[in-house]
DNA sequence: GCCTGAATTAGACACTTGATATCATATGAC
DNA sequence: GTCATATGATATCAAGTGTCTAATTCAGGC
């Protein structure tokens, strides 16, 4: 179930011994973004976070950035299979509901990746995601260019996502539909004259 | 010790070298800012594209975000300041096309900031910017919180701005006020039951 | 249980960059 | 012209990235 990072570089021993220090690497990252932005956690930090010799990080991965490309690509593929059916369904509102529910449900770990410190790694590779999506899927013609529409409705969700995952007392999944379909959703469609 | 002379705020120096220094700075960063981000951009090559000494940039500025911020604040509030009448005005498709209007008129600039290493910076203070004007004139009662509506506007005028900037065959100033208006005024309205 | 190769560890290393300090020089206001 | 002030030029420090080497550990096949 769980996607692995398709990093090419390492042979077929990605199930060993490297695999776990990947994973020890991802958590620590992850813990480390919620307070503070890329550029502000060292290496070594990071590595003494996950408990892995700082030369070893190297050897997994090219640079501090490639790290959080792996974590974040791998999360927004999730979460853009879940964005694509509010544009392909009918009840446009039925799927938003379930994409709040499931934000809501793994509540945690989105805080982490949108109100910590990855939040514009996050909307850049959602977009970079949505518009490959496109690309393969065309949707019909419409009032507006696409790939403004993908723009446009990806930094939208990913805007009103981080404001509800920092509020302290946060509406309902519900709630949030409602107000993600009427601001980032409905105004895509085509008008009716 | 005439109060002409040496107003306060700035010390009388504003107005002879140290002002020469700092308008080069700024015009520095503005072609630097083009083309990477501003962590991809070292003090040295910044006062050497200024034609200044690398110690004279922390004469004028505390780090190197502060210049950035500079830079960024001051436009910022000039759009700002073109922003605030789509939501006060009756027509808000007017204000649009004079904010539309403007942006095209200044795009060398606003391309410079929105298409470049700026765009994260100027969302941000774009934001702080608008919620600080709220408080000042807060709005009536919405369907959804006040400054998740600032926060969902400005995120999308800042999206909208930048994909029209960075077009190469842009629409008109008119059409995109049209589109501006649909997605990212409108949708805030009170929906009429 | 042992062997082998790949991965990790630990440390040192060169290099870049942000930020500070110093002193001589140039500039602009009076 | 005088004088306060800003700048130029340079040295320096601290921190962090990325590389390298040799020793060590570990997983899985035999």
């Amino acid at each position: 179930m769980t996607l692995l990072s398709t990093t090419g570089g390492t042979p077929a021993s990605s199930r060993g011994k490297s695999r776990r220090t990947r994973m020890a690497l991802r958590e620590a990252l992850l813990a480390l973004i919620v307070e503070k932005p890329l550029e502000q956690i060292t290496i070594r930090e990071l590595t003494a976070a996950a408990g892995v010799a700082y030369a070893t990080y190297f050897r997994n991965y090219a640079d501090k950035e490639a790290l959080l490309h792996d974590l974040v690509a791998d999360e927004v593929a999730t979460l853009l299979a879940l964005t694509v059916p509010l544009f392909v369904t009918v009840d446009s509102l039925a799927s938003t509901r379930a994409l709040c529910a499931y934000v809501w449900e793994r509540r945690d770990l989105w805080r982490a990746l949108l109100t910590g410190g990855a939040a514009g790694a996050m909307k850049t590779e959602y977009q970079r995601q949505a518009l490959l999506m496109r690309e393969k899927q065309p949707l019909g013609e419409s009032w507006l260019p696409a790939d403004l529409a993908v723009s446009f409705c990806v930094a939208g969700l990913v805007e009103i996502l981080t404001w509800w995952l920092k509020h302290e007392d946060p509406p309902s999944a519900h709630d949030m539909a409602e107000v993600i379909n009427r601001l980032a959703v409905m105004p895509l469609m085509q008008p009716d004259e």
